[in-house]
DNA sequence: GGCTCACGATTTTTT
DNA sequence: ATCGTGAGCC
């Protein structure tokens, strides 16, 4: 960290009213940056002084008026590149704001230490004043699987049930609690009752773990640093002193914390620009409060708002579509989106029959686009994208583009610093680096199988507590006092003495001139380690993957000074972008593509409790329908050209057949803007739909709501569903077979009541006395068969 | 200590 | 369907 990062000494005030006779020049000069900007751009760009709110809808600009925005702050000297504080959510995000900003002011952003993710900079400003949490300047950030392990060890000490309360559980109540701003000791009353009434002293337990660990975890980064500014009021002056102007990207993100953070920053000056879509906020689930953005003038008063609304990105019929679906929700800042472009294609709507046949028709179109079909220009597999609610539908696409030869890429799979051997690595590199991570510590000592199993580590946690020592010392202690026997002591000395040779190579390292030594010890590392020699003796299909992830990591070094830079870079940024050149589709989920764009966009899937989910409208009601409203809404804005909805009749779900009704949403799409395609299975044949044909065969104004309409209410429809009875609203599982095979006697599982065997049987009613709810009446339809080996049928 | 088997979950994801 | 996890067995 560059120490100028922190100028807290006075330095030369800059210029705000007296110009100098260059800025003045330089002024007077049209300012290349506002060219090409449109004039409620401008705005935005230009008010500088108070808050300022810019709501800007899809594809209308905001990160080039963001940019330009601190441009502008940098050229006419109001601001130095260190007094700027740019807020995104991603890294991604604040590599893409600097090299934009480099790119306008034709240079490089050396000097913008504070452009940066919530995260890195509040890990900056702690590790200035950890010692005011408890908790040193070297303190390790664990990730989301060190944190459960953690909680689990702490639910296995207090003997919970972890099958009744999964470590998972609490460890989102925790979150949750630490995304409101809630310390162990201000969590309110209401929420006592969580997690079997003991959630609040567990959260207790394991922040003081963590501060024996000298730990934090991602939520902590920002907690800790809302409680520094709140408790000591001589920091947060020097800080809102510090930090002239602030903007936020993504403000309908922001979680409570976040809010409180940006709030205390900005309450003195008040430079604060907001930058966000109440329309795309989509992550209330993880703690994002729209309240945020819906109540910035409140919180701000005087506050200017500026509306970017003309899109640079879609055809009208898109813009008036999603336009179309996102006014059904209730308490929306308000915004209209237009276009100078021309018209372009309908969105286009289509049903099938079921999940596979709308794989099938979907890249049959994209090969269909790919050779330049529909009138449109040749598109490349690289414009376009399949957008889906939840990421298990994306098997169905790659099962399909493996069979047509469609090369295709997936968007948000598990990352690369999240793979197993790579985690395994990381904490060999981690221990190496600060003997007293015990948490990497445990990860490693029996990995590769050291024969220092439970019983072992027991015996060295045992020590180490006695002693108050890390496990790496209380091993040592172990060791001197004999406390192991014959074998597993040559393996822990063997282990101890590697570890400590390791340590004092790091050291030597430090000293040394040559660059380069790290990327040799980690190599050496994981060689006498036995740890590539674990994936090399490995004959199962992945260990040849596993091997070359390692190959990666080694080689991810070279852009680190040493290993101690790499692990704090890594615990922030987590991504995993290997680039080939080949053009691919892209499939991913509605959440991965918000910020993206694609000339041709798909959106399989429209299916009430598909999307909108089931789930989220159980949990969370009216407000959840409104939250996948939004998706749609940031689903269909992603689409520049070509936008294609479409839903199944039958889907195949957890392995059981699904019959669905089309989308709410799909009724909400204006009429005049959707084009009701018929797919080709359905022509006359056995499943002919005569609401569909009428309708598109027609020639006049498809009515897509009526059509849609006419589609499942029709009986051809009904036909198209199997043999499911229609239902108004959950998806019912239905499975004819299953329904007769029902027998006395019979295991089955009931989604509510659990297990139990069937006791009597009249029609489609069972009797069924439950292992854990007792004997009840229910609809066979609601039932399952147990999956049991035991039970033959 | 490693393997098999049954159970149970299974929306969305960043840091 | 499919995957991860924990218990129980060799």
């Amino acid at each position: 960290m560059n120490n100028d990062d922190f100028p807290f000494e006075p330095t030369q005030e800059p210029n705000t009213s007296a110009l100098s006779l260059s800025q003045r020049a330089m002024a007077s000069r049209p300012a290349p940056y506002l060219e090409g900007l449109n004039p409620e751009q401008t705005e935005a760009v230009l008010v500088l002084e108070g808050p300022v709110l810019m709501l800007a809808g899809a594809g209308t600009g905001k990160t080039k008026a963001l940019t330009a925005r601190i441009v502008h702050l940098l050229t006419t000297g109001q601001a130095r590149p260190n007094q700027i504080l740019a807020v995104t959510f991603t890294n991604k995000a604040a590599r893409e704001m600097k090299n934009r900003v480099g790119q306008m002011l034709g240079q490089t952003v050396e000097g913008m230490p504070w452009m940066g993710t919530f995260h890195s900079i509040s890990v900056k400003i702690l590790r200035r004043h950890s010692e005011l949490v408890g908790l040193k300047s070297s303190f390790t950030i664990l990730d989301t699987d060190d944190q459960l392990r953690l909680l689990k060890q702490l639910i296995q000490a207090e003997k919970i049930d972890e099958k009744r309360w999964p470590p998972r559980m609490l460890a989102g109540l925790i979150d949750g609690w630490k995304n409101r701003a809630f310390t162990s000791k201000t969590v309110p009353a209401s929420e006592a009752s969580h997690y079997d009434r003991r959630g609040v002293a567990l959260y207790g337990a394991y922040q003081e773990r963590l501060r024996t660990l000298n730990a934090v975890d991602f939520g902590d980064i920002l907690l800790h640093v809302v409680i520094i500014l709140q408790n000591h009021s001589d920091i947060l002056a020097q800080y809102q002193n510090f930090f002239r102007y602030i903007m936020v990207d993504e403000y309908q993100d922001t979680n409570v914390a976040q809010y409180l953070w940006l709030r205390l920053l900005a309450k003195a000056h008040r430079n604060i620009c907001c930058v966000g879509d109440d329309d795309q906020s989509i992550y209330g689930w993880r703690g994002a409060e729209v309240g945020n953005i819906l109540r910035f003038e409140t919180d701000f008063p005087g506050a200017k708002v500026v509306r970017l609304e003309q899109n640079y990105r879609s055809t009208p019929h898109i813009l008036a579509a999603a336009s179309g679906v996102i006014a059904v929700n209730q308490g929306r800042l308000g915004k209209t989106l237009w276009t100078d472009r021309d018209d372009g294609e309908k969105l286009r709507l289509i049903g099938h029959y079921d999940g596979e046949e709308e794989a099938r028709w979907i890249g049959d179109q994209i090969e269909d686009l790919q050779r330049g079909a529909r009138g449109m220009d040749r598109q490349s597999p690289e414009n376009m994208a399949i957008l889906v609610r939840a990421s298990h539908q994306m098997r169905a696409f790659e099962d399909r583009f493996l069979t047509i030869g469609m090369p295709y890429r997936v968007i948000g799979g598990p990352r690369f610093y999240e793979r197993l051997e790579i985690r395994d690595a990381m904490a060999y590199f981690r221990l190496a680096v600060s003997g007293d991570d015990d948490l990497a510590f445990e990860r490693v000592i029996n990995t590769p199988k050291r024969g220092l199993g439970d019983k072992a580590q027991q015996t060295i946690q045992l020590y180490a507590r006695a002693s108050g020592v890390s496990l790496f010392e209380g091993a040592k202690l172990v060791l001197a006092d004999g406390a192991l026997g014959g074998k597993g002591a040559l393996q822990l000395q063997l282990f101890v003495e590697g570890l400590t040779r390791w340590q004092r190579q790091i050291i030597v390292d430090q000293n040394s001139i040559e660059k380069s030594t790290h990327i040799v010890l980690a190599e050496v590392i994981l060689d006498e380690s036995g740890y590539t020699g674990l994936w090399m003796a490995d004959k199962t299909p992945e260990a040849a993957g596993r091997l070359d992830n390692l190959k990666e990591l080694v080689k991810a070094l070279e852009q680190f000074e040493n290993l101690q830079g790499f692990l704090e870079h890594v615990s922030l940024v987590m991504e995993n972008e290997t680039e080939d050149h080949v053009e691919k589709v892209s499939i991913m989920t509605l959440h991965a593509a918000k910020g993206l764009e694609f000339p041709v966009v798909f959106l399989p899937g429209w299916e009430d409790g598909l999307f909108p989910s089931q789930r989220s409208m159980d949990e969370t009601g009216q407000k959840g329908v409104e939250e996948e409203r939004r998706l749609a809404y940031v689903g269909i804005t992603r689409a520049e050209m070509l936008c294609t909805i479409s839903f199944a009749a039958n889907r195949r779900v957890y392995g059981q057949w699904q019959a669905s009704l089309p989308s709410r949403f799909i009724d909400e799409l204006p009429p005049e803007h959707v084009d009701v395609l018929t797919p080709p299975g359905l022509y006359g044949g056995a499943y002919g739909v005569a609401g569909m044909n009428a309708g598109y065969g027609g020639g006049a104004q498809v009515e897509a709501r009526a059509a849609s309409a006419d589609v499942y209410n029709s009986p051809g429809w009904k036909r198209l569903q199997g043999y499911a009875p229609q239902r108004k609203t959950p998806a019912v599982t239905i499975d004819a077979k299953v329904v007769n095979t029902f027998a006395l006697g019979q295991r089955i599982f009931h989604e509510k009541f659990g297990y139990g065997s069937v006791v009597a049987i009249d029609a489609d009613k069972l009797d069924i006395a439950f292992e854990k709810a007792g004997t009840k009446k229910v609809v066979a339809r609601f039932v399952v068969l147990a999956q049991s080996k035991d039970v033959p049928f």
